[in-house]
DNA sequence: GCCAAACATGACACTTGATTCATGTCTCGA
DNA sequence: TCGAGACATGAATCAAGTGTCATGTTTGGC
């Protein structure tokens, strides 16, 4: 019996099957990076998009459906490359503040070294904002199993209740963020441990005078 | 003799003359703040937004030169809403943490309020990056001031640097926008007050184990 | 009540960029 | 080395929305 039932529309084209078709998607990905987080999502045109790759407008759609398709995959492919930079920045850290202030100074350079990519992701949240919540939510998860963890080795004061975790964890992904943004993207040149250091003493010691 | 110069480019179009004219610029920016902040800058046409507005499309280009120039305005709007809002909220503090308290809570508040408007300022920043920019270094700079004052007055332990209390007022600022976005945005029925006061608790003694 | 300025209209000419496709060229396994 | 599938091209087509403008209507001071 023949299957005639209507077939999910397919969420990814095939990948490329060849070295070349591999190169020329990676190029297209890697300019569509440049265009889209320097010009914005708006500026980006396919043809500027494959223009600044070197290749003729049509091959765009070998890969991808949309403009909006390339920027999916590049939110994707920023989480993976900030949790091996995050997980590798923090895997010596003797305890959990030590390991906030080896993530977030990890955090500040990687903005640095990839503002392009960082902007794509933050511009996600207009372009698709699934895919946006998704990247947040999965290192919000992280977040909630790392403070648990920390909490009952007694590294950090018990936050309470299942909910106050959750609230912390968006507190420090809220705090790298705009550290991000300002340090990171703004003012590329400043020193960052002065800032770390800010940042690491008000997380363990608040700022309430005592 | 007579001013053949070029002169500067208007910035800004003549504000109406009557009544009617106010009315009719006020619902278009009514209707953009909608427009824009539930489709999108890209979704949002002139025509959406026109129409939306109960005007014609050739009306917009009355008071507005382009949809940038709307946003740029609705960003303002904001900044000034939300500064009053604020003010209004923390003036009965009795010091510096009570105030932080009471700020956040106004701020997830307002944004449940307005997230319309709300997500027009956060997608500001792609569309006129400068506007965006000087929304955020204004609150920054209040927020400065606001410490630099507490820390005069021994509320709050003293950041050091003038530059530590930078930080400290980015931080709390990345704070605040995350948990709106969390909170005010995508979970908009959960209770407030557990929320603020984890938050508040954090902001005063940290989290390191004592 | 009059009239000049202010305001409003909506059809349309124009720009811009996305997507298709007929026609090639390249790659790699057998 | 050959051929089938994979890949690449770019001109042409197509859709959508912008901004203008010639034509009307309303307002408010005199």
């Amino acid at each position: 019996m023949l299957n005639t039932a209507p077939r999910a529309k397919k969420r990814t084209l095939p990948l490329p099957k060849t070295g070349r078709g591999e190169m020329t998607r990676r190029k297209i990905l890697d300019a569509a990076k440049r265009e889209i987080g320097r010009r914005g999502f708006a500026e980006a045109s396919i043809s500027t998009i494959t223009a600044e790759a070197g290749v003729a407008q049509g091959t765009f759609y070998i890969y991808f459906r949309s403009k909006e398709d390339v920027m999916r995959e590049l939110v994707l492919h920023m989480g993976r490359m900030l949790r091996h930079h995050l997980t590798e920045a923090t895997e010596g850290a003797k305890n959990r503040i030590e390991a906030e202030r080896l993530g977030l100074r990890a955090f500040l350079d990687f903005v640095r070294r990839n503002p392009d990519l960082y902007k794509v992701v933050e511009e996600s949240q207009f372009v698709d904002e699934k895919v946006y919540r998704q990247y947040y939510t999965e290192f919000a998860k992280s977040y909630r199993i790392a403070l648990a963890a920390a909490e009952k080795r007694g590294e950090i004061t018990p936050g309470g209740t299942e909910n106050a975790i959750e609230v912390r964890a968006w507190m420090l992904m809220g705090i790298a963020v705009f550290l991000g943004q300002r340090y990171g993207l703004w003012d590329p040149k400043a020193p960052l441990d002065p800032i770390v250091d800010v940042a690491t003493a008000l997380l363990a010691h608040g700022m309430a005078a005592r």
